[in-house]
DNA sequence: GGGACCTTTCGGCCGGCGTCGAAGAGTGAA
DNA sequence: TTCACTCTTCGACGCCGGCCGAAAGGTCCC
């Protein structure tokens, strides 16, 4: 009678598996057994997992060569880590290794497909400010824009995802640019070399250029990233 | 560093548990007793079931008189368990009654605060159909509209929460109005009388008054629900 | 084919947690 | 005060599920 929440919810309930679907909300496939050395359990163990969240639908596996890979089954599923990462307590920093890694994270990082953290709230606030965001809709200004940048943002259109519909950032507890066009902008600036991918998972750095780049075309007042390392 | 999801996963994922949130998702606070019955526990588990949800900041407790009341902790975590119910199976029907109360759900229940289900659907729909709504923003004939009906537009605009935002509907898998538009509208229904509540937690029934009024403001060709029964 | 590597399957161990009945604390009515 | 009712705490039981090592598929490279 109704949608049977409590197996998915136990799928996400181990902290192993959420580690692993945590590494995996960076939006890129990874080997088994990289997320079993991510989530620091044996192969064995790991492969275990991985067979739930697949039997789950949480996740899906490709296989390539001797390795095989897995990414989030689709961008639902990214939506519910995220939600539920709104509502959970934050872990107290214990190293300062992890201080760090938790700065850069909140500076910049990927929500499955599109650009989150510090970085994806002013880039969102940016395109308000300028007029090329306004109730939800790309204006005809917002539109040129970001065609020159290499959006392609019929595509988007096309898309039967939600156009531009705002996510909550867990860290900033504001809005970020989401959906279909968060990730067409998201995928323009990687390609623009503005944003390149750090090494743990949800990592996203700043390029010099994508500095300046988005400060003027979206006048977000970028923090410096380098400075703060 | 991160958000844990583990903990509050685990907290849902256990079925009694989800049983309970599930009822909450009702609106309404419940009392323990109610809650062990519902979810066929005896009320020493439920107690202990309720105390962890009470730690973990889901839920919120009230006492009256020798009742105890529980209800959801916020709209937020409404808004987890809407859309964990997006990406999980259905549960098989298996009884007649079964079949019976996900059909009346199915028609017209809450979500939380606002109404879901397809009366929920075709609500939005009308809204936007006949001009109410663009882009996530009243125009000024909506604003008119929904003022007559009662709603106080302008507390909502007061609120925090996002004003209009659409909230994905896991029985029509359409989206429906949420946020704290959605909330005051459906609160200005019940008080119209257009919207009463049902027995079961989540139920909301469109009374004769309503049908004919939501036909008339929304254009929604409601489906007779008094008909299916 | 042989060897290194990645991944999965199998078997067994162990801890955590959901479950209940009984008893205790708090409230309301007579 | 006494009784009835609601809810919580306590202690004990039992099971599910995460964990690993060893061994068995596959795959690639030499």
């Amino acid at each position: 009678m109704e949608a049977d929440i409590a197996p998915v919810a136990a799928l996400i309930a181990d902290p192993s598996r959420a580690t692993m679907l945590n590494a995996l909300l960076g939006g890129r496939a990874l080997a088994a057994g990289e997320l079993a050395r991510l989530s620091g359990v044996s192969p064995a163990t790991a492969s275990s997992h991985l067979a739930k969240l697949l039997e789950g639908g949480l996740v899906e596996a490709v296989r390539q060569g001797r390795h095989r890979y897995y990414r989030l089954a689709g961008h639902e599923v990214a939506e519910v880590l995220e939600t539920l990462a709104g509502i959970s307590r934050r872990t107290p920093v214990t190293s300062l290794r992890q201080s760090r890694q938790a700065r850069l994270l909140a500076e910049a990082r990927t929500c499955y497909d599109h650009l989150a953290g510090r970085a994806g709230v002013a880039l969102l606030d940016g395109m308000r400010e300028r007029g090329y965001l306004r109730h939800g809709e790309l204006t005809d200004r917002g539109e040129r824009v970001l065609a020159d940048l290499g959006v392609d943002v019929a595509k988007a259109r096309r898309s039967r995802r939600r156009f531009a519909p705002e996510c909550l950032d867990w860290t900033e507890r504001r809005a970020h640019l989401g959906g279909a066009l968060g990730a067409a902008v998201t995928e323009a600036l990687m390609a623009a070399g503005w944003l390149v991918r750090g090494r743990t998972p949800r990592a996203v750095v700043v390029t010099e250029e994508g500095r300046e780049g988005l400060a003027a075309t979206f006048a977000c007042e970028e923090p410096a990233v380098g400075g703060r390392l």
